[in-house]
DNA sequence: CGTCACTACCTATGGAGATAGGGAGTCCCG
DNA sequence: CGGGACTCCCTATCTCCATAGGTAGTGACG
């Protein structure tokens, strides 16, 4: 049910379409959270239905239309009983601890190449995070500047700090996991000789 | 299907029952990866299907019997074929992160519960991550104790070392889960005032 | 006027995973 | 010998999520 209020919480910044809610997920917000087009119009379609959007159908060119999506009182109270629900604890399931705790069964190189696709993948990710982070300081993060609209001036600090914040998590994470791929590459070597 | 591979890996260190396995999804091994028995049983029987492990009846008792699995030749071949394939990169998907990109909206006092319970949650599991880490280095982990009777004496560090390596990762990122919760909980004070 | 990248919206299908049960046997303790 | 905790095996159902398609309009460029 996740999917459903992070789509809620894009919307308390500004309508958008199907469309651009899923260029969203697949772009910035995607280092929260993440879904495809194929989940996000049907539930869009449920949500109107439970009255948490409207949507406005608007023209788009001499023939085509869109529909645009706009948060609903009842939306936004759904929204905030959401928020304040305790969490719903998630286990962590990733395949590549479980594989590397069973190392010792695969070939070397192989093992090599896993390790860095893990630090590639997470190095990118890093990179990302950091902007970011940064353009969220500076207010330049696109998504912010029509969400600190919303609110008065004396609120943009708070809100700002905890956007840094969940940034910060999220750089965390993902720097431990440059340093793991990287220790285990080194341990590699040790173990099993250097790379050829 | 990573849930397969990690019955397998289970099974490369000694046969066991779906309930055996079921136990160790739930403890020790559930740091790496998790599943509930209703997804074990009918795995095991469609891995027996498809010729990855045998199952033997076996008596439990005056009337009871059990069924022990024992992998085979072409489950330990699928295994390896497994360790030595590409990662599948899973997104990280956490609720608790999209939540606290969006702490302005929310109570104060449920922001502190939640991020007490991020910290309650991962802190358990870091004790229990470096619990299990310890009792690998002195080989007192029961699963461990089996596996290494596999393999000849020289063999042993490695295996034990890349097993360490994978709960180094865990451990770092447990750790970070926590670092991030308390620096949570001093960000609302200190935005939102002292808790009541 | 064609074509090509992009915007816009949608469906079908299948696997993974969570939750919630059921039913039968064992073993020990009081 | 009865009750309770545990072992053992299994099914049903529902949501989530990923993959892979399809259709139609737009706008710019040559």
């Amino acid at each position: 049910m996740s999917l459903r209020y992070a789509l809620l919480a894009l919307l308390t910044s500004r309508p958008m379409t199907g469309y651009d809610l899923s260029k969203h997920f697949s772009q910035s917000v995607a280092h929260v959270w993440y879904a495809p087009d194929s989940q996000i119009y049907p539930e869009l379609n449920r949500m109107e239905r439970d009255g948490l959007v409207d949507s406005e159908t608007v023209p788009w060119g001499p023939k085509g239309t869109k529909k645009e999506y706009r948060i609903t009182d009842a939306g936004t109270a759904a929204f905030q009983e959401w928020i304040n629900e305790p969490l719903v604890i998630r286990r962590q399931r990733d395949p590549a601890y479980l594989k590397s705790a069973y190392l010792e069964w695969a070939d070397p190189d192989a093992a090599r190449a896993q390790l860095r696709q893990h630090l590639e993948y997470w190095s990118g990710h890093l990179q990302l995070l950091k902007e970011s982070r940064q353009s969220l300081i500076d207010h330049t993060h696109p998504t912010l500047q029509y969400r600190l609209k919303k609110f008065p001036e004396e609120e943009h600090d708070r809100i700002v700090r905890y956007k840094v914040f969940a940034y910060d998590g999220l750089i965390d994470n993902a720097s431990a996991e440059v340093r793991w791929a990287r220790k285990g590459l080194a341990l590699i070597d040790e173990l099993e000789g250097e790379s050829t």
